[in-house]
RNA sequence: GCCCCCCUAGCUCAGUCGGUAGAGCGUUUCCAUGGUAAGGAAAAGGUCACCGGUUCGAUUCCGGUGGGGGGCUCCA
C-alpha cells in the first residue's frame, strides 16, 4: 500500500491508495458526489496521485441532479420488479425531479404508481450500492439485448444525441450495477452517471404522475409511458415542494375563474373560446382602459381592423404558406355551381385573422408616408383566431380566440435604436404597474440556416435590442439562433408571486413584412425608403395576461382591478338604510361598491366577501350610524373603526388611483 | 394531433357488481335582528355530456362524438 498526495477541498492531504472519496467525506453526510479535477465523479472513484477532489453537497444544483437521477434508477428497478415485461427508455433529472420513460405491457394507472413507490422504498432501505462498470459496445449490446431502446441509444452514441447524454455520451460506455447486501448485482442500467454512493442516500422522494411521451421526443416514434417523480435532500424540502404545488393549484386561474365568477368556456361555443362574465369583464376592462391610457401617453394611435379577410391578404403576408395549419379553415363565399356540381363561378375565400400585422400594414400603405410622420405607432386590441391543436389548449393561457394588445411601429433605421430603448422601458414600467416586479430578458438571435434579410440589418437590429436590454439592468439570457426567420426578438419573462416565470411581452424586429407589403416613406432627400417595422405586444394576449394576473394575485386583485372594490355590510338589517346612503356616496365617487342586504347574518356576509376576495368591507351598526361613520375591514382581517365617510372614500379612492395592493 | 384518465344538481363530489340517483355548498320561501370567516327550518333543482350498440331493461357494459385534465409534440 502506497501513499497518494492529493488535494481535498483545497487542503493538501496524504492518503493510502485504497482510500476513495467516500472515505474522505465519511464525516459529511451531505456530500454525495464529488468533483475530481473538475469533473463530477462517484464517491467510489479510484484516486490517483495529484488529484484535486472537491465534495459536492446533495443540496447543490449538481448534487440535486445526481440525487434525482439516482432516484430515477431506483424507480426503473422498482418498475421492472413489479412489471417484469417493461422495457426501459431514458431517465434523466429535470427541474424539481426526474422522470423515466418505459415501454410497459399496458399503461400505468395510479395504483401501479403506489406499488412502484413502495417497491422503491424497499430498494432505498436496502442501501444498494451504485457501482460503475466500464464496458464496450459489443458487450453492452449483448448484455442489453432484451432492452431494445438501450440498444438504440448505444447505436446512436457516436452521433452523440443531446437527449441521450445521460445514458451514454462521454468517452466511455458505462453500466451502473445496483449491488445487494451480498455485493452481487441485483439490477443494472446503461448510464453515464455519476450516482449517489448508495440508494440509502435518497432522503425523500415521491412519484407524481404518469403520462405519455414520444420516444426520443419525436411524434414519429412510438409512445412510451413516462413516470414523473420528485426527490429532495430532506423530508421538509419535499413537503414544502408539495405545498408549493398545492398553492399553485389553489391559484389556478381556471379554478378561480369559476369560484369568482370571472369567465367560462361554454362547451357550446367550442374548445379554447372563452366568455367573460360581468365580474371578469370589469377586471378585463380595467386592464384594457389603463393600457389604452398609457399607450395614448406614449404616442400610439388607435386603429381597428376586421376579424375576417380575403385569402389574398394572408397570401401576401406569407402566413398562408407557412402557417395555414394554425389557421381556421376558409369560408367560401359567393360560389355558384352548375346543376352537375361543377363550379360555375369561383367563390371567394375568407379567413379568420390569426394576426393583425397585415391590416396595420395596409393602414400604413393607405397613402404616401413622409419621414416627418415617423415613427408611426399603430395600436389595436386585435382579436385573433388560431386553430391550436386540441391537446395544447389550456384555460386562458392557450386559447383559440384571444385578443392581442398589438402594435406595430414603423420608423426609420436611425430611429430604431431610440425606439427600441424607450419601448422596452415603457413595457417594463407598464408591467410593473400591473404588479409584476421580477423580470429577466431573453434575446433571440438569428438562425443563419432559416432566415431572411441582410446580415448587416440583422446585426444592427440585434445590437439595438441588446443595447436596449442592457440599459434595463436586468438579467439578460441569450437565446442563440432562437429568433423567427424574419427578425430578432426580445422577450420579457416575469416571475409571479410564487416564483413561476411567464413569458410576457415580446418586441420583434421584422425584415420580412415591409418588403412583402412594399412599405415605403419619402426620405429627406426625396428618395423612397423602406421603414423598419417593430411588432410588440405587452400582455401577449389580454386573456393570457388576465390568467397570469389571476394566478399572481391568487384572485385577490388590487383594488383598481377588483371587480367589487367594497362590500358594505350592515351589522343588522336596521342599519341597511344608513349604509345604503353611504354606498350612494361611494358610487358617486366612482367606487365599485355593493351593499349586502341579504338576510344572512353579518358573520356570514363577512365570510362571503372574504371568499370573494373583496379588498374592503364597510361595516356599520348602531355606533357608526349615530356618529355618521363607518368601519373598514381589510382583506387581511385588519380593521379600522369610526372612520368618517369622507375619509373612507378618500382612502379607498387613493388606493385605487395609485394602483396599490392592499 | 398522439397516449392515458375524467364528464352524475349552478359548484364540489358520493353512488348504482345493469332495475332511471344522493350529500354539502349555492338558490327560493319562512323563522331569527345577529359587532367581525357558515343561525335554524322547509322547498325547488338531474334525459347521470351527447349519439349509437348489446340487453327484457343502460347513468352503469361496448363504440363513436363533444368537452375537460395530465403529459408529449407544437406555439409563425
Amino acid at each position: 500500500m502506497s501513499q497518494l498526495s492529493i488535494t481535498v477541498d483545497g487542503r493538501a492531504v496524504s492518503v493510502t491508495d485504497d482510500q476513495r472519496p467516500t472515505h474522505l467525506f465519511a464525516e459529511s453526510k451531505e456530500i454525495v458526489v464529488c468533483k475530481i479535477n473538475g469533473e463530477l465523479k462517484d464517491l467510489w472513484t479510484d484516486l490517483k496521485e495529484g488529484d484535486v477532489v472537491e465534495g459536492v453537497s446533495i443540496s447543490s444544483p449538481e448534487g440535486l441532479s445526481v440525487l434525482r437521477h439516482s432516484t430515477a434508477h431506483v424507480m426503473a428497478q422498482a418498475v421492472q420488479q413489479v412489471f417484469s415485461q417493461t422495457r426501459l427508455g431514458i431517465g434523466p433529472p429535470i427541474t424539481d425531479g426526474f422522470y423515466y420513460d418505459f415501454d410497459p405491457e399496458r399503461p400505468f394507472n395510479p395504483e401501479d404508481l403506489e406499488k412502484i413507490e413502495s417497491a422503491m422504498r424497499k430498494i432505498v432501505k436496502d442501501g444498494q450500492r451504485f457501482r460503475r462498470r466500464v464496458t464496450n459496445e459489443a458487450d453492452a449490446l449483448k448484455e442489453l439485448a432484451h432492452e431494445p431502446y438501450k440498444c438504440e441509444l448505444i447505436g446512436i452514441k457516436s452521433g452523440a444525441g443531446e437527449e441521450a447524454s445521460v445514458e451514454v455520451g462521454g468517452a466511455e460506455l458505462t453500466i451502473y450495477d445496483n449491488l445487494g447486501r451480498d455485493g452481487q448485482p441485483v439490477w443494472s442500467d446503461l448510464c453515464r452517471g455519476p450516482h449517489l454512493p448508495s440508494t440509502k442516500h435518497i432522503p425523500a422522494f415521491k412519484l407524481m404522475r404518469s403520462a405519455a411521451a414520444y420516444w426520443r421526443g419525436s411524434e414519429k416514434n412510438p409512445m412510451l409511458q413516462r413516470i414523473y417523480g420528485t426527490a429532495w435532500p430532506s423530508q421538509e424540502e419535499l413537503t414544502s415542494y408539495l405545498e408549493l404545488l398545492a398553492e399553485a393549484e389553489k391559484r389556478d386561474h381556471r379554478r378561480l375563474g369559476t369560484e369568482l365568477d370571472l369567465f367560462s368556456f361554454p362547451e357550446e361555443i367550442g374548445s379554447g373560446l372563452a366568455v367573460f362574465h360581468p365580474k371578469g369583464g370589469i377586471v378585463r376592462r380595467a386592464m384594457e382602459d389603463y393600457s389604452r391610457k398609457r399607450h395614448e401617453d406614449e404616442g400610439y394611435e388607435f386603429v381597428y381592423s376586421p376579424h375576417l379577410t380575403k385569402a389574398a391578404l394572408f397570401e401576401k403576408s406569407g402566413h398562408l404558406q407557412w402557417y395555414s395549419e394554425g389557421m381556421y379553415p376558409p369560408m367560401v363565399m359567393d360560389e355558384e355551381l352548375h346543376a352537375d356540381g361543377t363550379i360555375k363561378r369561383a367563390g371567394q375565400q375568407y379567413y379568420m385573422k390569426p394576426m393583425n400585422c397585415p391590416f396595420h400594414n395596409l393602414i400604413f400603405a393607405s397613402r404616401g408616408r413622409s419621414y416627418r410622420e415617423l415613427p408611426i405607432r399603430l395600436f389595436e386590441f386585435g382579436t385573433v383566431y388560431r386553430y391550436e391543436k386540441s391537446g395544447v389548449i389550456h384555460g386562458l393561457t392557450r386559447a383559440r380566440g384571444f385578443t392581442q394588445d398589438d402594435a406595430h411601429i414603423y420608423c426609420t433605421k436611425d430611429q430604431m435604436v431610440g425606439e427600441l430603448d424607450s419601448l422596452l422601458t415603457f413595457v417594463l414600467n407598464l408591467l410593473r404597474d400591473y404588479g409584476l416586479e421580477d423580470f429577466y430578458l431573453e434575446l433571440s438571435t438569428r438562425n443563419p440556416e432559416k432566415s431572411v434579410g441582410e446580415d448587416s440589418d440583422w446585426a444592427e437590429a440585434t445590437e439595438a435590442l441588446r443595447k436596449a436590454a442592457v440599459a434595463q439592468n436586468l438579467e439578460l439570457v441569450l437565446d442563440e439562433g432562437g429568433a423567427a426567420f424574419y427578425g430578432p426578438k426580445i422577450s420579457v419573462q416575469a416571475k409571479d408571486a410564487i416564483g413561476r416565470t411567464w413569458q410576457m411581452s415580446t418586441i420583434q424586429v421584422d425584415f420580412q413584412l415591409p418588403q412583402r407589403f412594399e412599405l415605403e416613406y419619402s426620405a429627406t432627400d426625396g428618395t423612397r425608403q423602406r421603414p423598419v417595422m417593430i411588432h410588440r405586444a405587452l400582455f401577449g394576449s389580454i386573456e393570457r395576461f388576465f390568467g397570469v394576473l389571476t394566478e399572481h394575485y391568487s384572485g385577490a386583485f388590487p383594488p383598481w382591478l377588483a371587480p367589487v372594490q367594497v362590500t358594505a355590510i350592515p351589522v343588522a338589517e336596521a342599519f341597511a338604510d344608513y349604509l345604503a346612503s353611504v354606498v350612494k356616496e361611494f358610487k358617486a365617487a366612482g367606487i365599485r361598491i355593493d351593499l349586502d342586504a341579504s338576510d344572512d347574518r353579518m358573520q356570514k356576509k363577512i365570510r362571503n366577501a372574504q371568499m370573494q376576495k373583496v379588498p374592503y368591507m364597510l361595516i356599520a351598526g348602531e355606533e357608526d350610524q349615530q356618529a355618521g361613520k363607518v368601519s373598514i375591514r381589510y382583506r387581511n382581517g385588519e380593521q379600522k373603526n369610526s372612520i368618517a365617510v369622507a375619509d373612507a372614500i378618500t382612502e379607498i379612492r387613493s388606493a385605487i388611483a395609485d394602483r396599490k395592493q392592499v
